[in-house]
This record gives C-alpha cells, sequence and structure tokens, in this order.
DNA sequence: CGGGATCCAATCCGATACTG
DNA sequence: CAGTATCGGATTGGATCCCG
C-alpha cells in the first residue's frame, strides 16, 4: 500500500473484485474449493436457485480469467468438467478472509440494530 | 471454511462484498485509511471523475455500515469531515491482501494476453 | 459548501423457449 | 446434458438542476 498517488493499490483491489464479484461467483468458487471437480449439472443442483444462463455466464468468464477450468468430453449425452486452476487456488486466502470478517460483520449489525 | 453445507462461508463472504463493492468505494476506504479525516471537498477533488451525488451515496453506504464517520460542523458555509472508524480499519488487511493479489493478477492478464 | 431531486442510459439478472 | 437466444424487469451509475 505503499504508493497511493500512482493509485496502484486502487487498480489492485478492482482487479480482485473483478475476479469475484457477481451474484453467484464466490458460491461457485468455494464449491469448486470445497468439492473438487464437478459437473455442470452437480453445479446445477447445488445452487438450487440459479439459472442455467447465469451458471453458464459465470462459469465463461471464471474460466476466460484463469480461475477455473472447462473440460469438454466429446461422448453422448454430453460431459463437462469444471475445476479450480492452480492458480485460481491463489484466491483462497482472499475468500478465507472475506469469510472471516464477513460473519463477524453480520455478528456486529445484528448487535447494532437489536439496540 | 469448515461449515459449507450451512453456506455461512458464502454469507460471509457476500457480507464483505456488500462493504467493498462499489465503483468508488474501495478507492474512498483506501485515502481515508492512508489520508485520514477529509472533508468532502477534499475528497471530491481526490476523484476527480466522481459525480456528487455517487461521492455522497457512497459515503452514506459506508457511514450506514459503520465503516466511516460523519461529522458535520454547524457553521456557515457547511463543514463535514468523514473519517474512518476504528471498526472500518478492520478491513484494512482484506485490501490489503485484495491489493496484492490484484497486482500480480494484472501482470498475469498481461503475460497472457501477449501470448 | 455539501448536499437533495430528477431524469436517463447502461448493465445485470431472471424467466422462458429452443437445440445439437 | 449442457448449453444458446430472446425478452423484459430491476438495479446501478451519470448528468443536470436546485437548495439552505
Amino acid at each position: 500500500m505503499e504508493n497511493i498517488k500512482s493509485e496502484t493499490c486502487r487498480n489492485g483491489v478492482e482487479a480482485s473484485l473483478e475476479i469475484i464479484v457477481g451474484k453467484w461467483k464466490p458460491i461457485i468458487l468455494l464449491h469448486l474449493l470445497h468439492g473438487g471437480t464437478q459437473r455442470f449439472g452437480e453445479m446445477k443442483r447445488l445452487l438450487p436457485n440459479i439459472t442455467q444462463k447465469m451458471l453458464t455466464a459465470q462459469l465463461r468468464e471464471l474460466e476466460e480469467q484463469d480461475i477455473i477450468e472447462r473440460k469438454v468430453y466429446a461422448e453422448v449425452p454430453p460431459k463437462v468438467e469444471y475445476s479450480i486452476t492452480e492458480y485460481g487456488r491463489s484466491l483462497y486466502g482472499i475468500l478465507q478472509q472475506m469469510h472471516e470478517w464477513g460473519v463477524s460483520h453480520m455478528e456486529h449489525m445484528a448487535k447494532k440494530n437489536s439496540r
């Protein structure tokens, strides 16, 4: 954070946000991080409220950014598997820290609203 | 991250995202973290492209979430100062980690696109 | 000086239907 | 099974004008 005038801080933070912002991206990443490789249909079952369109779109963006890998099997019926890349795993620390801060923040706001 | 079935991970991460997502929130937080207390007009000068409406809106949200403090002086002309709360400072680690990951990610994508 | 109110454009997201 | 295409509502962000 030594270089605020050149705005590398801001740009760095926003580059990270681009990856993890999206209505379904955090939970997609968490499922792949914890559950390993999964098929499209499995993911859809794990995210009961997502539409196919959104699932496809978010997976495509994460793939484009090298965070997940998409593997297509030339079979009938089609089979497509998604997994976290090694590079994608480097996001784990951020998600972990956000999770911890977020949980304590939810408690903080609960207290505030009960006053 | 032990408890994925109950989705506390997801909720925690999304609670954090609610705070730092917003076109101008990260840079507002960085300026207040590094530069200390600042007046509305100073912030507007530091963020040359922001509109008054957006600056006001983002500051109000951060205030509502106890991340920043708004102090109004009963003077003419009006004077309003904004500062990070002690609680808001607890976000520093997340922003720092996102900055570091983001900078290396920008390098990663630059390499990818030059191939 | 530090806003509030209003209008408008762009983007995001969901629902639904169709397909190799 | 794993998508694509299309429509429309909701949300987000910008431009402009007004106010104590």
